[in-house]
DNA sequence: ATTAGGGTTAAGGCAATATTAACGAAATTG
DNA sequence: CAATTTCGTTAATATTGCCTTAACCCTAAT
């Protein structure tokens, strides 16, 4: 298969140096300098994977990402952003505009192409998409309507409870460090205790069932179904 | 935790003069002269960080930087470059070969700890994120899911039984000598006695099998599928 | 027989996580 | 705009399960 990759950013040397190493590891790449470029080429190129910086002239990242996500076809791409290291995640944690992930600025070259790897692994993986709803096992999640339904019974959850639930789905069987979990879903600046992670997690393993959540000690949590 | 520098460079006056600021503010210091003694120090020595001109006899520093990388260990270390600031080394070439980063010389004593600082925290972020399937004979390791696969049946390993087969699989027939394991998987200023690694081997070989764990007495462990 | 090096087991300590309740801040309601 | 409910967080306490060690065993080499 031949992985298609968007890049998205205002800085020709970045693309450049993104382009060089995602083509020598034999993506197809193609770039745009702002968001409104990028939804032209989101629909001309049809990527698998699009990564966008946040702060762009002509159109940010994020709104982009919204416009990108009302097209056909346009649930299925993967975007993940590109921010820099101290800049707050916690406005796109919440997915509202449909993100699927993000990667910290400065970007070396060989994390990158790991994650790019790892991001179009899990493209191959998730085939089933349909609007803006996610499912897996028996949950399927509506980010639309922050709604919920596990085998039919249908949840409302709470905002932080949802975007917990949210990234732990977006990647079932994968492990998230706690460290990880608090920059999406509480932001890198925002100061909460470890313990606030367990309570949710907990409000979680009681809605949605107590097996659902695992707990890998010293690590993390994952989401099995 | 006691952070190791490896410092490389062909010229002794830069050597003594890094080396002194950087002891200076509690990092544990050592150098090489060229690119192959520096291969030689990165496995005796473990560091965090390698500070490596570029341009040096022996070996220069970009194949010096690919040989690291082939290394085990060698994926977790991070690479700078120290480059003369008029040099033509586009700074793509240093990544090509692994890098990480670069800093331009002259050498501002001040600006380089503020970097190394930087540098080493970034190390120490990025432990959890690193690596995702590794496979040798029946054995799958998926560091993103923190499970392990032998012949079909899926194991959950705890942290440290993870860790210490991810590093021995990590170069299969190779034999890890106790202190390394120490060093890699404990770390090197914790003290543990040494049966605890007996004990964890023990563990592992209940699991996966008692034959795919060798001992070789007064040396190490390695693996074999 | 002695020693060195490793193997084995189980128990205790301890750090990580679970749980519950309670409080303040927001949001919702009357 | 008070009254009420809901949410997010923390504090306090309980619990879990991993890590380590101590104590003892085994084997091979001297």
């Amino acid at each position: 298969m031949q992985f298609k990759v968007l890049l998205v950013d205002d800085e020709q040397d970045i693309l450049d140096l993104l382009k060089y190493n995602l083509e020598k590891e034999g993506f197809v790449v193609e770039t745009a300098s702002n968001g409104r470029l990028a939804v032209q080429a989101f629909e001309s190129f049809q990527p698998q994977l699009i990564l966008m910086d946040v702060m762009m002239p002509e159109m940010d990242g994020m709104e982009a990402c919204r416009e990108i996500r009302d097209l056909p076809q346009g649930s299925e791409v993967i975007i993940a952003f590109l921010t820099a290291r101290n800049e707050d995640y916690s406005q796109m944690a919440g997915f509202e505009s449909g993100g699927d992930d993000y990667i910290a600025k400065p970007i070396k070259p060989r994390i990158l192409v790991s994650k790019v790897k790892a991001w179009l692994k899990r493209w191959e993986q998730k085939s089933d998409h349909s609007g803006t709803e996610a499912s897996t096992g028996g949950l399927v999640i509506d980010k639309e309507k922050y709604l919920v339904t596990n085998n039919g019974e249908v949840f409302h959850l709470p905002k932080k409870e949802f975007e917990l639930l949210a990234l732990l789905v977006s990647a079932p069987g994968r492990v998230f460090t706690r460290e990880y979990i608090l920059n999406a879903v509480w932001g890198n600046d925002v100061i909460v205790g470890d313990r606030t992670i367990d309570v949710h997690i907990r409000k979680l393993r009681e809605k949605l069932g107590e097996e659902l959540f695992k707990t890998i000690k010293g690590v993390g949590y994952k989401f099995e179904p």
